[in-house]
RNA sequence: GGCGGAGUAGCUCAGUGGUAGAGCAGGGGACUCAUAAGCCCUUGGUCGGUGGUUCGAAUCCGCCCUCCGCUACCA
C-alpha cells in the first residue's frame, strides 16, 4: 500500500510576551486552513505552530513579576493556547520553544555547524541595554543626549563589545543564489523573493549566534576552545552563554520534525512543504535559515509563503503596543468560530497588507454568511420541507442542470487560488456561485412551481423536484469546500441536508475530499432537517460592541 | 540615496491600448421559500498631477506629488 503524500507546514512561532491579538493568530488561521484541506484531500498532514519563549526581555518581564521565567512564560502561553482552541486551531504539534527536545535540537544545530566550521569565535559591538542586553539600532531612540532604549528612556545606553559566536553565514551567498534561481517559486510571493534577493546581492554577513550575558535561554553547547560546555555533572557551563535568537527560534521546525531525537520521523516529514510566515521575518527564513540548514547537512525548506500584516483605517500596522488591534476573543464572540475564521480571510488579503475594521467585519459576516449562504441554506431547507415534506431530491445530472455547469468552474477557480494561497481569493470563488444558487431560485421560483403542482401540473412537479435537488446540492457543494475554513459549520450544513459528514474535527479520516466535491457526487436521496436553524444568525452592529 | 510597489465610485478592490468595472454601503421596485434575508433596477468616478507617443491610454514613455515595502543581527 503506497503511503498517502505528506505535507509538513508550520507557522512561525509567536513571541509569549503577552496576550495574542487577531493579527497573530491570523497566519495561524491561514495555516490552518492550508492544513485541513491538505487532510481532507488525502494527505498525511503535520502542522506545527507554537510559541518563542526566550528573551531577555522575557526574563525581564517575569523578574518585575517576581516569578520565574518559565511561569512567565507558561502563563502567556495559555492565553495562545486558549485563543487558538476558541478558533478552532489544530495544530498536530503545539511546539514550545522551552521543550526539552527543542533544546536538543539547538545544540544539536550548533553542534554541527561547528563540525563544519561554520561557526567561529568573535566579538559582537553594540549598544547595550543595562536591562534587556544588546539593542538592535532599529529599536533605539536617538535624542539630542544620546541613543536611548525605547522602553528604558533614562538609562544610559553603554557601547559594549562581547565574545560571542557567528555564523558563517557569507560562506553561502553563491549557494543560495543558485538555490534561489533553481526553485523561482521557493518565497512567495514573487516581490518578497525579489527583495531578498536583492538582500543576497548586497553580500552576505556573519551573524552572531550566542550571547554571554543572557541566562534565560538555551545553553550553548560549545565553549571557546571548542570542547563541549557540558561539565561532569551533567549541567552547562554558563560561561560559554546561551544561543541567541535565530539558532534556538528557527530550529523549532526540525524539532517539531523529529529532529534528533527520531530521525526516522524526520526522514519522513523534512524538508517542511512550506513555512507561512510574516513580512518582518522573511529575511531570516528565506536566507539564514537555508545557509543554517546546509551547514547542518540539511535540506531547505520547500516554500516559504510571506503574508502581510492587518492594517487599522489609515494604514498604521495592527499592534498590541499601539493598542489598535482585535481581540480574537471579541472577533469569536460576535461571530462565532467559523465566523471569525471567514471573516478574518476573506476581508485580509494573504498575500499583501489589507486594512481591515470592526465595522468591515460586521459587514462580511452579515452580507457573506447571514444574508447569502446562510439564507442559501435556510431557504432551500425550509422549500424541501414545505413543498416535498422534507424528502430530498436527487440533483439533476451535470449536463442537465445549469448550476452543475457553474460548479465546474467555480471548483476549478477555488482549488487554483488555495494550492496558490490566495485564501481570499478562493472564498470569493466560492461565494460567487452562492450569488447565481440564489439567483436560480428567484428565477425558479419553486413557491410558484408548488402551486401548479399542488394543481396537477406534472411538469410543474417535476421542475419543482429538479431544481429544489440542484440547489441542494449546491448547498452540500459549498458547505463541504468550505470545510477547511469553518471547519464547525460544514457538519452542521451537511446535516441540514441530510448527508453524513465523514470527516473528523481536524478533516482526517473521510475520502478524498475532490471525489465528494463532483456534482451529484453524493446524490443517493434523504430527509433534510425538519427544523433548519440559522447557521449564521445575522449580527447586528449595536451588538457587535467595539472589541478590546 | 538605491531598488521595488501603490495612488480607479462613500468603503475594500479588479481592470496593462479600443466607448470606465465588481462587491459592500446608499436610493427605488416587484416578489415571498427564507435569518425584514434573496432578486431586479439605480445614484455615484474628469481612473494622483502634468507633458508626450498613438486614430485611440486607467492601461505605454518622461517629469512631479503622496503613500508603502526592502536596504542585517527585534521574538
Amino acid at each position: 500500500m503506497p503511503d498517502r503524500p505528506r505535507f509538513y507546514l508550520t507557522t512561525a512561532i509567536a513571541y509569549a510576551n503577552n496576550a495574542p491579538g487577531l493579527h497573530t493568530v491570523y497566519e495561524v488561521i491561514g495555516a490552518d486552513v492550508i492544513a485541513r484541506w491538505r487532510r481532507m484531500i488525502g494527505d498525511e498532514a503535520r502542522f506545527l505552530t507554537g510559541t518563542d519563549e526566550h528573551s531577555v526581555n522575557i526574563a525581564q518581564s517575569a523578574e518585575a513579576q517576581g516569578i520565574t521565567p518559565k511561569a512567565f512564560v507558561d502563563q502567556k502561553v495559555e492565553l495562545f493556547r486558549a485563543a487558538e482552541d476558541e478558533l478552532l486551531i489544530s495544530p498536530d504539534r503545539f511546539i514550545r520553544t522551552t521543550d526539552p527536545d527543542h533544546y536538543r535540537a539547538a545544540q544539536e544545530m550548533v553542534r554541527r555547524a561547528y563540525d563544519n566550521g561554520d561557526i567561529y569565535p568573535g566579538t559582537y559591538e553594540g549598544w547595550y541595554c543595562p536591562n534587556e542586553g544588546f539593542k538592535a539600532p532599529s529599536d533605539l531612540l536617538e535624542t539630542a543626549s544620546g541613543m536611548q532604549c525605547p522602553n528604558h528612556p533614562g538609562i544610559p545606553l553603554q557601547w559594549l563589545s562581547e565574545r560571542n559566536w557567528f555564523f558563517r553565514l557569507s560562506a553561502y551567498q553563491d549557494r543560495l543564489l543558485a538555490h534561489y534561481d533553481a526553485n523561482p517559486d521557493w518565497v512567495q510571493p514573487e516581490y518578497r523573493r525579489n527583495e531578498m534577493l536583492g538582500f543576497i546581492r548586497q553580500g552576505l554577513e556573519d551573524f552572531s549566534i550566542s550571547r554571554a550575558g543572557a541566562a534565560w535561554g538555551i545553553p550553548f553547547p560549545i565553549a571557546e576552545n571548542g570542547e563541549t560546555a557540558r561539565r561532569e555533572d551533567g549541567s552547562w557551563d554558563p560561561e560559554a552563554g546561551t544561543i541567541y535568537v535565530w539558532y534556538d527560534a528557527l530550529i523549532n521546525y526540525i524539532t517539531g520534525a523529529g529532529f534528533p531525537d527520531d530521525m526516522a520521523a524526520f526522514e519522513r516529514w523534512w524538508p517542511a512543504d512550506l513555512h507561512v510566515i510574516g513580512k518582518d521575518i522573511a529575511r531570516f527564513h528565506t536566507i539564514a535559515w537555508p545557509a543554517m540548514l546546509w551547514s547542518a547537512g540539511l535540506e531547505a525548506p520547500r516554500h516559504v509563503w510571506v503574508h502581510g500584516w492587518l492594517l487599522v483605517q489609515g494604514g498604521e500596522r495592527m499592534s498590541k503596543s499601539r493598542g489598535n488591534f482585535l481581540d480574537p476573543h471579541a472577533v469569536v464572540a460576535a461571530f462565532g468560530a467559523d465566523g471569525a475564521r471567514y471573516v478574518t480571510l476573506r476581508e485580509v488579503a494573504f498575500d499583501k497588507d489589507t486594512e481591515v475594521s470592526w465595522d468591515s467585519f460586521v459587514r462580511r459576516y452579515n452580507a457573506d454568511l447571514a444574508n447569502d449562504f446562510g439564507n442559501l441554506v435556510n431557504r432551500t431547507v425550509s422549500m424541501v420541507n414545505r413543498y416535498l415534506d422534507g424528502e430530498r431530491p436527487a440533483p439533476r445530472v451535470a449536463e442537465e442542470s445549469p448550476l452543475a455547469e457553474g460548479w465546474a468552474d467555480t471548483l476549478r477557480g477555488y482549488r487554483e487560488r488555495l494550492d496558490g494561497y490566495l485564501l481570499h481569493d478562493a472564498l470569493a470563488e466560492l461565494w460567487e456561485f452562492v450569488r447565481g444558487a440564489n439567483r436560480t431560485v428567484d428565477a425558479e421560483q419553486p413557491w410558484t412551481l408548488n402551486k401548479q403542482a399542488k394543481a396537477g401540473e406534472a411538469d410543474a412537479a417535476r421542475r419543482l423536484r429538479d431544481v429544489l435537488g440542484d440547489l441542494v446540492e449546491a448547498c452540500r457543494l459549498v458547505g463541504l469546500a468550505v470545510a477547511p475554513f469553518m471547519p464547525a459549520a460544514a457538519p452542521r450544513i451537511l446535516g441540514q441536508l441530510g448527508h453524513d459528514y465523514p470527516y473528523a474535527p481536524d478533516g482526517n479520516g473521510g475520502p478524498d475530499v475532490r471525489e465528494l466535491l463532483g456534482w451529484g457526487a453524493a446524490n443517493a436521496e434523504g430527509r433534510v432537517t425538519s427544523t433548519p436553524e440559522p447557521l449564521f444568525p445575522r449580527v447586528e452592529s449595536e451588538v457587535a460592541a467595539t472589541p478590546a
